[in-house]
Parts: structure tokens; sequence; C-alpha cells
DNA sequence: CAGGATCCTAGATGATACTG
DNA sequence: CAGTATCATCTAGGATCCTG
């Protein structure tokens, strides 16, 4: 009777600072594209994998799972440079966790996607004329420029 | 051969759509919440659940999984006003996923801290007395400022 | 109690140019 | 190729005050 009292997340736990890292859209898409091939891969190739990601996120994001031990940077002294990414083994039970995430996301994207319509058309009825709940919500929606 | 060249995330993928809204800490904390408790919980409550979120974020993330329709809002027309959330079966399945990813976080954060320390030993070996590579590389953090 | 409306800023992201 | 460095931008998120 006093689960209406107790702290789930508390601000102190350590997972959340776990959670902050796998909670990005990036290193989502990292760990997804690097767990499905279990061969390593190199920057250009990932970033080819992961549309519309620039480059300076990219190595941002490359760069924290690295440090978090779950992304492994293989440098080799060539020229010209050559490095290959590929996941840890703690990298690996993330990215089956985040690619279950992002496999259930499109498998399911009709569904949610068709709530939204529901909700914004019903917005759109009782906000009458005013507006303000259009389409613009989320930042990543799927538009249509293209990628560059 | 062409593993290289296919892209694995395309920009228009309905998917990401969907990703960018569980890629999200507080939609996280919240199906996680909403999950393990499986009784609907008011917003006060959830908002103790979750330390450190503000109302503000609470009622956004709120908002944004009742209209993909992960979340149920019910709103009781008493005074003063209760409204209760819980999980759509879309929901509970997403939130499956996402409390996988909080228990993890859980069990991990050791295995996780532990390569981060690791790797801000070296950087801060090679960068000498440059600096710059200091703690404050995430946001999230677990800091020691009071909830309030 | 459960938000809505505002104001404001740190940090995330994009665009561009340069380099080992 | 695989970045680093910079500048401009943008906005999610925090702090506050208000209300049905």
């Amino acid at each position: 009777m006093d689960t209406d009292m107790r702290v789930t997340y508390a601000k102190d736990c350590p997972s959340r600072t776990v959670v902050s890292v796998l909670a990005n859209k990036w290193a989502l898409y990292i760990l997804g594209v690097l767990g499905r091939n279990d061969r390593p891969l190199r920057f250009t190739v990932l970033r080819r994998h992961i549309e519309g990601v620039t480059q300076k996120s990219l190595t941002q994001a490359l760069r924290n799972l690295e440090r978090d031990g779950l992304v492994r940077r293989t440098v080799y002294p060539t020229v010209p440079p050559r490095v290959e990414y590929s996941l840890t083994d703690l990298g690996r039970e993330a990215g089956a966790l985040t690619t279950a995430i992002a496999d259930w996301s499109k498998a399911n994207a009709t569904r949610v996607l068709t709530a939204r319509a529901a909700y914004d058309g019903r917005a759109d009825d009782d906000t009458d004329g005013a507006r303000g709940t259009e389409g613009a919500r989320h930042t990543d929606g799927a538009l249509g420029t293209d990628p560059r």
C-alpha cells in the first residue's frame, strides 16, 4: 500500500546514468546497426546506414558508447586512416535490447501512427479554429526533405 | 557484399518516428513505472516515482505517449481533479521493452561506470594538462543537488 | 490536484571549414 | 578517411507564477 510513496527511479540511481546513454536516438541506431552485422564497420559505412546523422553527432555518440564500454574502436595506422567500430560484449547485450525496440517500432509503426492521427483529429475538433496542435509536435518525425 | 551500401535506418522509415518517442528519458521512465504497477497512477504519484522530473516535462511526455496510443489518460470530473494514467495494450508491449532496458541498466551500471572511469583515466593521461575531458560529459549523471 | 502559460538558458544539433 | 574545431541555431527542459 505504499507503492504510491516509493520512488521507482531515484535521481542518484546508477541505472539512470546508463539509461540516459541508451535514451538517445543515435546511440540506439548505432547499437542496432552494429548488432545486426556482427562484423566491424567503418565510420563511413556506419554513417551511411544511419541516414540523416551528421558526422559530428555520429562521432559524439560513438565516443560516448566507447567511453561506456559498449563499443570498441579500432584504429589502423594506415594512410588513409581506417577506423572500425564493433560491439563489446556489453554492447552486444545492450544492442539486443535496443534492437528489440527498433524492431518493435518498425512492426508497430502503423498502430502508433494511427493512434496519433486519431488524437490529432480529436484535437483539431475541439481546438476549433484556434489551432496549435498540428504536425510539428515531435522533432524527428518522418518528413519529406531529402537526405541531402 | 552490399551490406556496406545498404541503409539500415532510412530517414523516412516509420520506425524512426516511433523510436524517437521511445528514445526519451522521461518516456522510458513513465512506461517503466506504469508497467511495474499495473494499476493506474495519478499524476502526482507518477511524478514522485520519477525523481527530478518537472511537471512540465512530465506533462509533455505523458501527452506524447497518450497521443501515440501508449498511455491512457482518464479524467474524473471531481473537485479537486483526479487524473489517472495507465498503459494501453500497445503501451504494455512497449513498456516491456523499455523496462528491460531499465533493468539491464540497473544490473550493469557498475560495468558501464567502471568502463567509463577507465576511459576517463586514460583520457586524463594523454590530455596531459590541457584538459577538457572531465566529468561533465553527459547531462543526466547522478549529481548531488537535492530534489527540491 | 493537475496542469496551462511564460520566460530563459544550457546543452544538443547543424553547417562549414580545416587536417593528420 | 576519419575525424577536430568553430560558429550559429534551436529547442528541450528547468524555474516560476497562475487557475479550474
